[in-house]
DNA sequence: CTGAAAGCGCTAACAT
DNA sequence: ATGTTAGCGCTTTCAG
């Protein structure tokens, strides 16, 4: 930055300016300094930058994963809105593990970065006081849970596992079952489920767990627990897309038909959901809009803009296709 | 950094070995000033670190889109790879075009980030040129051009649409065509295609343009325009297994018999291609070893170490199902 | 509208 | 094994 002011014939701090806030020098200046900026290749650092004015213009996203193609959407959303504002994007992958995304949560405060979303892994005590003292803006996304760390963008997963659950109920299928991890979102969906059975039918709803991006190896072993353990069974919602598409191959396989035989219903609604066979009925999830609003909602912030709705309801939609 | 050190009794340098050199401290001065740094609750700031060090211990990553899960297994492959070795990802996506690829690049370079993965928006004199100089380690990921920048991993483009094509050939297919983006990895495999075709039948493959990222909307109607154009295509290479997964869906709308009427093939074998109907012939595409790969080049480079593979030939495999 | 001085919080030599 | 001295390259007051 010197050697431009040298070679601009201007100071330090005018150069600097070009670079930042070009609207407060004179017109001619601002030229001149350009072009030194490009006679000499010049690029500003701005790790330097952030050190100084104590910001860093990256935002963070920790997510359960990356590759499962159900957070992709969120990441591309909020990428794009963060983007915009001139904006980057660090990401860290906790593949569903508290202890990883405290990990992360704390390299993120290291860096300074300028706020956070997160996709919790689940619960965690610890990683919730890590956030609160984070001294950044914080979205958590994909739920609303009663005690927000900061703000929220997502939907009821309790409700949506209800909701699910009554459309099953609705068309006529008893002996309801999970399937899908323990823990997390997941798990609250199995709740609501389980509440909105209890309440209507006052059966009780398997559980049957399926670890979080299961091969379908993984899969094939569970759904065959599953049916030897609850021959009842008539329908299972799964913990999302991807696993009852795996759930639908596998059945396929070993000569069940779907639905006529036993229901699947999925999760989230992926692009390609619709395309497989049968179609899957499933719960839509607006998940590129969380993204997107997730980072409007930092933005804001960020530019110390009031935020009038910290906590946002995207909601949920049952899509009824063949599957169910 | 000054006050743990006063908290514990000893010089700022100290401080900072117990954070980055512990090994370098005797363990009762190691000890004292830990619990000092716990008893503040003292978070190093890494971007100070980064500027006085001249090593930010972040990666970037550039890629055309993270929605359509294609390169979502890429970036959690490296994201995977590099975390193990304490570094971070920074990640935007160009949405295939040039100019953002450009903007983004100058972007991380400006961050002083220590190495870069590029999924390239396509060929870009101007690209090649900021990343020649980017003075980093550059890996290029998916394609293996003939004038690497840097290092490589990935397949290439032209030798997979020829042996598509020979695969569709073979299956007794003719009136071949193709559909996907003019640009990029897709047109090279279109070329080769062409090329495969020309050779073995002298016939000229039909390139029906589809944006990336097509909806299903903008699918039907490239179809519908590629089917009242060129009546006698009875096959179609996609670009990828989204668009593929489409293409069929919409086939099964227009009552055309998928494989008996009309074959599709799709490429990069996406985890949910087996599953949709019919099972998707396709060309698979190790995206996940893809980005583990590009990791390991990066952190080899930046360890120094000398790297004997820079241009690594991760391959393709024809998957032959039901649609083709 | 432009500039001078004073850091931002840490690490890299070089001592001791 | 620990400390001292100089920055890293920029932005922020505050003057003029």
């Amino acid at each position: 930055m010197e050697d431009v002011a040298r070679e601009a014939g201007v100071s330090l701090v005018t150069v600097s300016r070009a670079v930042n806030q070009p609207e407060k020098l004179a017109p001619a200046t601002l030229a001149l300094v350009r072009q030194a900026i490009d006679r000499l290749g010049f690029v500003p650092n701005l790790t330097a930058g952030s050190l100084a004015s104590r910001r860093s213009r990256i935002a963070a996203a920790v997510v359960p994963t990356l590759a499962s193609s159900i957070f992709s959407d969120t990441i591309d959303g909020l990428s794009q809105s963060l983007a915009a504002a001139g904006y980057q994007l660090l990401i860290g992958q906790t593949h569903f593990r508290p202890e990883d995304e405290a990990a992360l949560v704390s390299a993120f405060i290291g860096r300074r970065v300028d706020g956070m979303v997160v996709i919790r892994a689940g619960s965690s005590a610890t990683n919730d006081h890590l956030l609160r003292r984070a001294g950044v803006p914080v979205v958590e996304a994909w739920d609303l849970s009663a005690h927000p760390i900061d703000m929220q963008v997502g939907f009821s997963n309790v409700d949506a596992g209800a909701e699910a659950a009554r459309y099953l109920l609705g068309r006529g299928y008893r002996n309801l079952a999970f399937m899908g991890s323990l823990g997390g979102r997941s798990a609250l969906r199995f709740e609501g489920m389980q509440a909105a059975v209890a309440n209507q039918t006052g059966e009780r709803v398997v559980m049957q767990p399926v670890p979080a991006n299961a091969t379908l190896t993984e899969t094939a072993s569970a759904f065959a627990e599953l049916r030897g353990q609850h021959p009842g069974v008539r329908a299972v919602l799964c913990a999302n897309d991807m696993l009852a598409a795996t759930l639908l191959f596998e059945c396929r396989r070993a000569g069940i038909d779907v639905p006529g035989e036993f229901a699947v219903m999925g999760f989230a609604d992926l692009p390609i959901s619709a395309a497989i066979e049968p179609p899957l009925t499933t719960v839509h999830v607006p998940s590129r809009e969380i993204g997107q609003r997730a980072g409007r909602l930092l933005l804001a912030r960020l530019r110390g803009e009031p935020v009038v709705e910290p906590r946002i309801d995207v909601g949920f939609r049952i899509i009824a296709r063949a599957s169910a």
